[in-house]
Parts: C-alpha cells; sequence; structure tokens
DNA sequence: GTATCATATGAACAGAGATTCATATGAACG
DNA sequence: CGTTCATATGAATCTCTGTTCATATGATAC
C-alpha cells in the first residue's frame, strides 16, 4: 500500500532523467564483471603485460580452469582480447577503459581511508 | 599439476607490481556495489536530489523493505549519507566519487556501440 | 598420423546475495 | 502518552554465480 505522504513531484523529476531500465542494467552487468576478485585479479595482471591462461592460473595460484571459465567471461564482454602464440593462448586488456574504470576505484579506496 | 612450459619471469614481474591481496579484495568489493541493477537505480536516482526511503521504492516500483536492504549496504559503505527529515529519513550520495564511477562505467557502455 | 600439451567446456556443487513477508523500532504528531 | 507513520530488521526462500572435477577440443611437434 502506498505511503501518506506525497512526493510525486519529486519523483517525477527524478523518473524524467533517468536513463532507460536497459541502459541501467548494461550499467549494472558492467560493474559486474569488476565486482569479482578473480576477475580484478585477472585484469591487474595484464595492466602489464599479456599472459598466457597457465601463467595466470600460476600467479594467482588458482586451477587453470578457473581462470578460463573466467577469461571466457571477460572476453564476451570484450573487456580483454586474445591471441594465439604456439600452443598457448594468449590474453591481454582489450582496451584504456578498464584501466581507467579500475583506478577510479582504487582512487577511491585509498582516499576515503 | 604444473604445465611444462616456463614462464616464472613473467610472473615475477607481474607479482611484484601487483597490489596487496587486501585491497584487490577491496576494489572488487567496491566495485561489488555497483553490480546491481537495485543499487545503480538508487545511486542514480540520488544523482538529481536527496529522497526518502518511501519516494525511492514508489520510484522503482519495488517494496519499501527491498529498498531498505540496499540503502543499507550503500549506507554501510559510505556510498550514500542519511539525516532525519520530518518523520523521514533522506538519502543522499555521500561524495562526488560515486559520480564518477557511473560516468565512467557509462562512458564505456555508450563508446563501445 | 599420433601423441602431447594448452585450453575450453559442461555438469554438479556450494556459497553468496537479493527479495519477500512479517514484524520490530522509533520518532513525531495529536 | 498513545497512536500513527516511516523505516529498519530478521528469517526464509530463491536465484545467481564461482569453483571444481572430469573430459572434450584442437592445434602443434615429432
Amino acid at each position: 500500500m502506498p505511503h501518506k505522504h506525497d512526493h510525486s513531484e519529486a519523483i517525477r523529476t527524478v523518473v524524467s532523467q533517468l536513463p532507460s531500465d536497459e541502459l541501467l542494467c548494461d550499467l549494472g552487468d558492467l560493474f559486474k564483471l569488476f565486482g569479482d576478485t578473480t576477475r580484478i585479479k585477472i585484469l591487474y595482471s595484464l595492466f602489464e603485460s599479456e599472459l598466457c591462461v597457465c601463467a595466470i592460473a600460476e600467479l594467482l595460484k588458482m586451477e587453470q580452469s578457473a581462470i578460463s571459465h573466467q577469461l571466457k567471461i571477460l572476453k564476451d564482454a570484450k573487456l580483454v582480447g586474445c591471441r594465439r602464440s604456439g600452443r598457448m593462448n594468449v590474453y591481454f586488456l582489450a582496451d584504456d577503459h578498464v584501466r581507467s574504470i579500475i583506478y577510479q576505484g582504487f582512487e577511491h579506496l585509498t582516499e576515503n581511508e
């Protein structure tokens, strides 16, 4: 049931300036990609240099399969790219947005305490 | 079991430049806050003006309880603040980092397609 | 061509997290 | 002061997501 006091005016102005539901969902999905420790670590590792799957697995001390699954998610989202090199698949950051988004979060953390 | 080819050199250099586990976890936790549609919508709504709980609930067409739970999470993370106003609790963005983080994600979305 | 190495994939499992329902809290207004 | 309104909280449920285990795929080297 609705509440007694009125705020329909405030609601109307906010609604009118709110992006579409779809865009807001996409935004949530994007941040969800950064909202996992393993994926953050993978992305951060690729800051330095491109790496093959088993190097990342060894680096993070995790199973190759777990890394592969996460890399697939990151690749589907086009946050990382992939190329062949001999027998290995080498992954790399797809673009610099990844860097700036992570840096932004980093800054927030280090500033607030 | 470890793989046959060697990449210990690459691993060493990457490890040496990787932030601490704790920081990387905090970073993941921060992005996790933005990785939910409801929370994104709440935060975005507060871009315009401060709002009371039931206004947000009505605005997003969700139960008051659900909004309250999410606001608690956002408040604990200090992304939003809260003050009394008559009978209502009014919530507002805690600082401008929230805005810039969301904008950054927004930009990534609108640029890539 | 066949064995081997690196990675990908699928199903199963476990844990985290979001919503709902019912109810508690607590200030404000009369 | 007691009632009412606005919000907070707790437990339960359900969904979503990450990891593991086992195995498939697929290129490469021999």
